[in-house]
DNA sequence: TTGTTTTACTTGACTTTTGCAAGTTTTTAT
DNA sequence: ATAAAAACTTGCAAAAGTCAAGTAAAACAA
């Protein structure tokens, strides 16, 4: 645990890593569908579509934004009928989110796109090594659920 | 290769995770040090410090950024004194990119509180799984530098 | 050699995105 | 009933990104 050259290697790969895809998302987002999606955006919607009725402040947290921010990314959104806002009966409050069947048909197309450059990157790894990056890419997800190290501010 | 599920779950979670990393970067940024260096900075920092004297272009192109941007961005790392520029013996035209001293420094501690996280969120897992997470994320970095995936245009 | 094209960057003039401070409305706590 | 907190929204200023145009050096072609 102590060696340094091993772990300072391992964040270097992990932020080029994560930069990398974060492009690689950009791109799909571009090059998938006629709606111009920013890469932010994106991540709204995928966050909006793995919860059931999030806040906006569950989700924003999620994403690590500023609220204000937020707030003005989902007025774009609604405006452009990707998603919609309803008042919380139990605490007016709070505005609930959910994806307009366009919201969700944009988040499929983006993924489809995704899912051909997974494939193709994929294509470059032995059956075994596709199955050991699964696996790690799960492990860290739940990993860092149970820590929620990426939203401490 | 064809379930269609399990390749929707696996980009979903690779999206959240490259986010989550992302966050996770953008905090080492903000709280490792007095210099305030933005993730985009931080960024270029990183990718300077991968290459040997790699030109404007070189980085901008690794990181997806627009080069007017990069230039900008350039100039203001470069008058806070974290990295120099010079011209390229054989080729007027190039700026060959360095960091400086300080430079090395600001790197350093932003990857020292990333370590900090990862030894963090690495904490959750067995030693077996720590392995298979490394081995994955360069299995990942090589296949992706391989395809040239991420940064077609 | 000379003229044309390409490459590597810079600058100007925007538009978009973001973040802080301050405000509104509703809920919770005292 | 009053104060404090929570969930947003809006104003404003700074940061970041884009497009078009420009400079200077290198490569290429006649």
């Amino acid at each position: 645990m102590g060696d340094t050259f091993f772990w300072d290697d391992t964040g270097d790969i992990i932020r080029v890593l994560a930069r990398q895809f974060g492009i690689l998302n950009a791109n799909c987002c571009d090059t998938c569908c006629g709606e111009e999606v920013s890469l932010v955006q994106s991540h709204i919607i995928i966050e909006i579509d793995r919860r059931t009725n999030p806040s906006m402040q569950e989700v924003a947290r999620s994403l690590g934004m500023d609220i204000t921010t937020f707030s003005r990314q989902i007025k774009t959104l609604e405006s452009r009928r990707l998603v919609t806002r309803c008042q919380d009966p139990g605490d007016k409050r709070i505005n609930l989110l959910k994806l307009t069947p366009e919201g969700v048909q944009v988040k499929q197309q983006i993924n489809n796109r995704m899912k051909e450059y997974l494939e193709l990157l994929f294509s470059e790894l032995t059956e075994f090594e596709r199955d050991t990056v699964v696996r790690s890419v799960r492990l860290l997800s739940r990993a860092m659920e149970k820590t929620g190290i990426c939203c401490l501010r």
